[in-house]
DNA sequence: TGTCAAATTAACCATTTAGTACATTTAGCC
DNA sequence: GGCTAAATGTACTAAATGGTTAATTTGACA
């Protein structure tokens, strides 16, 4: 009954030649010019018979965008193959070509979006506000931002199910630091200076509880709202619920 | 690439002659006596090729607890009926006799764990505490359930993970009623004519806010320690993250 | 402009998996 | 003690699914 999820990874001779994981920087400017002109090819000569075009990285990129929506909507398990390539411009082989395995892809999908994530996170300016509304406001930047990237959330999810076996073979994502640390530890430490926070407070525990009360809204949603026959959803709903949640953290700070 | 998870359910007729859905209290006592005897078969005539017993209670309850534990830890769609089947006394032929489907016997474990649940809940007495410490022992032991109930913390991920759509076919479900509703307004409303908490809240709200906090410390565990490289579920780590969750609590309904 | 590795396609395959057909046994009941 | 429906075991199947084989095309570059 374990060996399941082991073996897949292991009996794999480490990637056929894995091209290129993830340029940050390709030269794709001019290409996708190239590229515009042949998704509406001139009719100009007549049976153009539709050439091929070379281009990896619009393959790796169209295979990964269908593939975070897959993985995110069914988890690892549900998700597959079959229809992420029917979805893609490319076909089935391309997805092993670049990423090896089912698992592999996963792996890409999780990393590309928790990288994702973070670069988004990190555009918060926190700096100039009084602590209270700087926390404020981180509380209520991260509610809605579960809330606008529920296939986010729901790939945290299926990684949580999968007890983070996957995320856990990824040194990248676990050397990204996450932003919201810092930012919490610099206004917390500005609010305890002015004596509006109580001291001795980690701040790990304070994104914990942010995060708890932010990731629960969106994730759990569905039960939620069936057992207490509520619609979570409406915007009504959403400012009710994220103001408790904005409440309920500069509650817990506030001396 | 909608209708997979649909179609598995219309398509079947409504079931064959499913029996006796779960009777509350059947007549086992007797017969589970009878059945040790089979268990250890004596051994007085040789060749007694150890005789069959029919016993649907026990079949059923068999599948049932072997199901969870596959379902809550691998998803439906990651579960197998062909493990659940072999780590069973009985055959897959039996699953599919009492329960018709994957999806039947997913929709039951679904079933029988929030029942289960809901009855533990239901033992807290909360009318004798001053409303703070109430609010705090409540906290305190969804905590705690949630900490030492995994399974069925991993069986509403997964019930998430597909939308609630098994749980929305199950009034059963849906009309039970959530213990901790009425006790959370209960105490909420002393505490208020006390003088002690603040006027103006809602009691789902705050049952919210609890079960996000401590479902969160159980179902993200694994991405959090790995993120954060903390062993979230040491004892010390447990026993302060249970403090700062209660503290958290009590703070936002407070004066 | 000829070459060749990288990129891509289409058909194919072995295995897994949910579900079933059919034969058999048990046990309550008259 | 025999009859019958409920319960159970064994062996099988069709479809789905992850993955591959082998052949073809593109395009950068010598």
């Amino acid at each position: 009954t374990l060996e399941m999820n082991q073996t897949v990874h292991s009996s794999k001779p480490a990637a056929k030649k894995a091209p290129s994981q993830a340029k940050a920087a390709p030269p794709p400017a001019k290409r996708a010019v190239k590229r515009a002109v042949k998704s509406t090819p001139k009719p100009s000569q007549q049976a153009v018979v539709t050439s091929r075009t070379n281009d990896p990285e619009r393959t790796m990129a169209g295979i990964l965008q269908v593939a975070t929506t897959e993985f995110a909507h069914k988890g690892l398990a549900g998700a597959r193959i079959d229809e992420i390539a029917a979805a893609t411009q490319t076909s089935k082989r391309m997805i092993y070509y670049y990423f090896a395995s089912k698992e592999g892809l996963y792996l890409a999908v999780l990393e590309e979006s928790y990288r994702r994530m973070r670069s988004i996170e990190s555009a918060l300016h926190l700096e100039d506000l009084p602590p209270e509304d700087a926390l404020r406001r981180l509380a209520a930047f991260t509610f809605d931002h579960h809330h606008s990237n529920p296939d986010f959330v729901r790939l945290v999810m299926s990684e949580n199910m999968n007890q983070g076996q996957y995320l856990a073979q990824s040194k990248q994502i676990q050397k990204l630091n996450v932003p919201a640390i810092s930012a919490i530890q610099k206004l917390y430490e500005r609010g305890v200076q002015a004596g509006l926070f109580r001291s001795g407070l980690d701040p790990i525990d304070i994104h914990a509880s942010i995060s708890a009360l932010t990731f629960f809204n969106v994730s759990n949603q569905h039960t939620f709202g069936l057992i207490f026959k509520r619609n979570t959803q409406s915007p009504q709903a959403i400012t009710a619920r994220r103001d408790s949640v904005v409440e309920m953290v500069v509650r817990f700070v506030r001396k």
